[in-house]
DNA sequence: AGAAAAGGTTCAAATAATGAACCGGTATTT
DNA sequence: AAATACCGGTTCATTATTTGAACCTTTTCT
């Protein structure tokens, strides 16, 4: 693995509820070198990526970063491109809905809308990472990626979040089958407790899956009514989000969809 | 330089008005060797910091830097705090006001708003770099930065912009020089042709000025009743943000700035 | 004050980065 | 239609950077 990704790898481990990391705590998060870290620490920093807390000397995200994403949105306006059609299926179905776009380790959140409240930009709950075998937007995903990407994913450890969660490859690879074949993936409970969601993919020019879409609700609210529910606005906004980014839907996808919305 | 360094280098060239950067182009722009500099592309996509266009190849920003820049804004709310002031300004002068950040090739805008309009969030004008020697912005960052900084930047290449850039390194000390006495730097069409502008730096925990704010108006439109409007307003603006952000104006321009509010 | 832990530095050994030459496809020119 | 130019991408021996165990310094805790 080349240099550069080492380091970059390094700014994976940020995040809403983990903002800074000190050395030492790199050291047992990556297991990489103290002399190494530092300088591939250093070097993120010169370039403006990280910046160092000076009472604690630890690492956070620098302002770098926000001029990327700036042009990047700029470039390719996905998040607001997203937004518009989250915003109306929180609005008609009132659960929490968010989009999420594929990271090495999980998914992560673009938009979020809850059902009742205003929208976060930017950022899900928590600018969080969504593991990708526990969530329904990480299997939506897998079950339209590259065998290779999926491989790769199971191959790594596999976090156990609560009771229902599953840590078997096998067990997994039936649930993106599954997937697969329904043309959408649900989650009972696998991530977080009394919590079910449901998720489908959306496409970008390539015609593997570029993200996802997902509607979450609490347990007790759930019903094969609201669950039709959900689907159906799923499919729907996916279709026309994958319109709009110019992508190209799977053939037999799309007939399982329309054959869904249908009935 | 590290390989880190030169890889997160050529991100840097990416902006709204260049997007796209083909392999070839990039070798023209950086001088750097075909081979490698396809490998350090290479490194950049696949931790998704790059895309490419399937039709051209060449690459964009990828999907990996809106996740970055959300962790960002939650660990440190820049982006949030200036907010409020640079629409209070917008609000009061009705002219173009905007809060800018360094980077290594010159100060990127993280938030404006039109003196009427709306507010643009996350980039300015162009997402584009404001270069130090020619904007109040680049300016007032380097009046109040420290000496190494200044150097290494006027030790770079200075384009000239309109009839009125500066591109003579004594000539822009003195601005420096003046700006640092004055407590404002201002920018009489110096970027844009019949542009006036006026900043002021904003200051971090680290005593060095973290960014700067500032107000452009049209030449035809400038008088000496709206400049002290506008220097009033900046002044009083960053003495707030730099409280926000737990910062500390150097003592001598925190004089500067109480005599130039009594007057 | 002493111990422990954290950040940071050093330098020989190991490894990855480099770049001139090369390959193959595509668009343009003759 | 053949020749040419251009572009993205690849190869591999040479070269230079990265690596990591040990060491040093500063801060924090007891």
């Amino acid at each position: 693995m080349s240099t550069i990704e080492k380091a970059l790898g390094l700014l994976e481990h940020f995040s809403a509820s983990r903002p800074e990391i000190g050395l030492t705590e790199f050291k047992t998060l990556t297991g990489v070198d103290k002399g190494t870290l530092h300088r591939h620490l250093t070097a993120l920093r010169n370039c403006g990526y990280l910046e160092q807390n000076h009472a604690t000397r630890a690492y956070r995200l620098g302002p770098a970063v926000i001029r990327l994403s700036a042009v990047r949105e700029k470039t390719v306006p996905l998040v607001k491109t997203v937004e518009s059609y989250i915003n109306q299926i929180a609005d008609q179905v009132h659960e929490l809905t968010h989009a999420a776009l594929p990271e090495k380790k999980g998914m992560s959140a673009i938009y979020a809308k809850d059902g009742g409240s205003h929208g976060t930009r930017v950022s899900f709950d928590e600018a969080e990472i969504l593991p990708f075998h526990a969530t329904s937007s990480g299997i939506a995903m897998l079950a339209f990626s590259g065998d290779a990407f999926v491989k790769s994913v199971l191959s790594k450890r596999l976090g156990r979040y609560t009771d229902a969660t599953s840590t078997d490859i096998d067990e997994i690879t039936a649930l993106i089958e599954n997937a697969r074949t329904l043309g959408v993936a649900s989650a009972n409970q696998t991530y977080e407790a009394e919590v079910i969601s449901f998720a489908v993919p959306f496409f970008g020019h390539s015609g593997e899956a570029m993200g996802t879409i997902a509607i979450a609700t609490p347990a007790s609210r759930m019903d094969s009514e609201l669950e039709k529910t959900c689907i159906d606005h799923l499919i729907a906004a996916s279709q026309n989000l994958s319109r709009d980014l110019s992508g190209k839907i799977p053939p037999h996808l799309a007939d399982t969809w329309a054959k869904r919305l249908e009935s």
